[in-house]
DNA sequence: ATTTGACTCTGACGCAGCGTAAGAGTTTAG
DNA sequence: CTAAACTCTTACGCTGCGTCAGAGTCAAAT
């Protein structure tokens, strides 16, 4: 007999309470994710009390990234075990994170290209950015070179000389030689040696637009691959040469 | 005339190069993003190297998280300025980031609270969020409570005596405030008294089953108004509390 | 010349999570 | 009693393709 003195909340009234939209509630009455306890005779959506712990749920649940239907499935109980839930939602999310760190990176990156070159074409900026995939990856990126790829490329390269493919190649991977050594070296970015070295890296950014077609093939077809890759791959120097040429750069250009 | 030594690229071949789909290319072309430059009679798409180096921007451009739609735009060089676009979308991507940084840290707090408290109920685990989305911004959570938010809650608090409600919010205020001093006192998580304190939070937070329906409507209040909220925002203590409970936590169970 | 297998084309629906009208009925304050 | 403020149901829109379905094309093998 409290059933009186149960108060009894509207859509929007309702939605305010948990900060979402009467739409949201439509929808989720929709697919059966929280139905109100109650209709009125004119149709409204009655809610209450339990219903306002339950939306709370949900809102929790995708907060945290969970999406409706499994949700529902949580909600439902039908969910494997709590722990292992919550787990891999976390790996889930941390994946998408570094997605978008990768995408700040690369950004990062070609903004500095951007500030040494001066108003760089959109071209440019598409190869730049190809590298810049291909950067921290170097090592089987060899890999991928040495095996199939290396044959095809050569094979296809009918357009443009082959030299010029392999030397830009030989001029990155020499570079990134040297690179590697004035960091083990501990070189200062400010140095005139170092200094020598961003001026090559740019160089061959730029110098890039030349012969780089098969080159970029060549990447493609590793990234077209990129489902068979390796979860985890190690980068033996990757994030260290760079950030050695991004200091360097930043000491010349301030 | 070189017309007939130029290499002309089927779709499937052309996206193999590099790494999309036919489907993308379709895509792609209904949208007038990117259009073969010829048609055969059958009506195939036939591309050639200018293509490809269209097609690479795209690709570029798609890998940093521009829409296909900004895509469009700043190939037709319809775009602001490189550097402004550059720097507007890498702080879009920061703040998604940022997001699912909060999401993360909501994941492990209630991994947290579910290995303390063994298999703690869904139900729980909701409250359990909300506290953890209120815990970070406590400052102005104050502020929310102390306007207009603290009359409306006592207003509505009829199913539940307010007292309880109070108590609560005292006691995690309590609480929270011994937890500071412990952090400014650099008590050791390991030590009894930070052990009492952990404990009494899985208390709280396992009590907060019983009267703090009200708590969260305020919550969910502020929640609600989010989009007022001031951008960056002071977190006098939060971090250090959480770090301090959650260590103490794990010197616990451990 | 023809069959086969590998490709290609054009629709068109599907997905996720609502936003956003459109058109129509309901409740409530004045 | 009316006007404002809500509510309801339909249903299309958005993003970026995936995925059939049905039909035509092309190159090699028979």
């Amino acid at each position: 007999m409290n059933k009186r003195n149960e108060k009894l909340f509207k859509a929007r009234e309702f939605a305010q309470l948990t900060g979402v939209t009467v739409r949201a509630l439509h929808h989720y009455d929709g697919l059966g994710l929280l139905k109100p306890s109650r209709y009125s005779q004119a149709g409204y959506r009655l809610y209450r009390e339990s219903d306002v712990a339950r939306l709370e749920q949900i809102v929790a649940l995708k907060f945290i990234g969970f999406s409706l239907n499994e949700i529902k499935r949580i909600l439902k109980g039908a969910a494997v075990d709590l722990a292992t839930a919550l787990r891999r939602q976390r790996e889930a999310i941390e994946q998408k994170r570094a997605r978008l760190d990768l995408a700040i990176k690369a950004i990062q990156r070609a903004e500095y290209v951007v500030a040494v070159n001066g108003q760089s074409s959109w071209e440019l900026l598409a190869k730049i950015i190809g590298v810049i995939n291909m950067q921290g990856n170097m090592d089987w990126t060899r890999k991928y070179y040495s095996e199939e790829a290396r044959r095809e490329i050569e094979k296809r390269a009918a357009t443009i000389p082959p030299e010029v493919i392999e030397q830009s190649q030989r001029d990155w991977a020499a570079l990134i030689k040297e690179v590697e050594a004035a960091v083990a070296a501990k070189e200062d970015p400010a140095s005139d040696r170092a200094q020598a070295l961003a001026t090559r890296w740019s160089e061959l950014i730029k110098g890039f637009t030349g012969g780089n077609a098969e080159v970029q093939r060549g990447l493609n077809k590793m990234y077209a691959d990129r489902n068979n890759w390796p979860a985890s791959t190690p980068k033996p120097f990757g994030d260290q040469v760079e950030a050695f040429i991004v200091e360097a750069m930043r000491c010349a250009k301030k």
